[in-house]
DNA sequence: AAAATAGATTAAAATGATTCTAAACTGTTG
DNA sequence: CAACAGTTTAGAATCATTTTAATCTATTTT
């Protein structure tokens, strides 16, 4: 399930031709049990830490974009600083720490369901998203 | 209750001197019965228009950011282009017009009550958040 | 009220994330 | 193999935001 041809059908699918670089950001995003979040810098990293090897800006730039405009990846707004994706991209909410900067994922059953009773006419909803802010507690 | 008496308390209770411009940022900011959503860029626009005068973009932002930091304004995350803002800082969630690239309230009673089932150890919740983004209804 | 000083304003430079560009590269097709 | 379409890349450009350092203003001290 974490094979090379699941990474080719992802690029693929987002309109990528399936190359060297573009397969080793997969390998970093896609190639793990766990989802996680990360800011660009933080990936970039990654990719030179589990592979020695340094693929530009760009690259990593145009790929992300392309994995989140095709559904794959979510990018979750947090603050104007910068982005923060998440390779979970089922419908969920986050806690965002912070002191500590760090998104923790929420569950379904952690969050009650949210009902929406407005409407706008000719707009429909294309996501419900919970940011829940913790801070420090002191006392 | 919008008189300069109420400008001068929310700068001073922000740590700043009351001077000519950052009354007239005031004067843009709260002079209206109704709240509304802004970028710098889009305060500085209004500025400029109610005032023929010029203020510099950093006292525009240092104002901005004391004013949020006090709890005068609140930062509405959206995405990591720009930073937008709100002058009704009561707790509130948003529409967000992705076509338009606007926000628009929604009153408490457009929202289902929100319970979060989750806690972390050390963390207290400092605020719950939610953003509803909005898509034309192509259909 | 002048002098002293603390804080403010400003234009311009610096920063940092992101996007663009143009040249060199790679892989595929005829 | 030649031609072509799409890629990668380093570096330049851009844009929002922050910092800097010089000048200015208001307030306090004398």
């Amino acid at each position: 399930m974490t094979s090379s041809v699941e990474y080719i059908n992802k690029l693929r699918n987002s309109g990528l031709r399936p190359t060297k670089q573009r397969i080793k950001i997969c390998e970093v995003l896609f190639n793990k049990e766990v989802t996680f979040h990360f800011t660009i810098n933080d990936l970039v990293k990654k990719i030179e830490k589990e592979s020695n090897e340094k693929i530009s800006l760009a690259t990593v730039y145009n790929t992300v974009h392309a994995f989140e405009k095709k559904g794959y990846l979510k990018e979750i707004p947090i603050d104007s600083n910068q982005s923060y994706f998440d390779t979970n991209t089922s419908d969920h909410h986050h806690f965002f720490d912070i002191s500590e900067n760090k998104l923790i994922d929420l569950e379904d059953k952690d969050v009650s369901p949210i009902q929406i009773q407005k409407s706008i006419p000719g707009k429909k909803i294309k996501s419900i998203e919970v940011l829940v802010k913790l801070d420090t507690d002191n006392q």
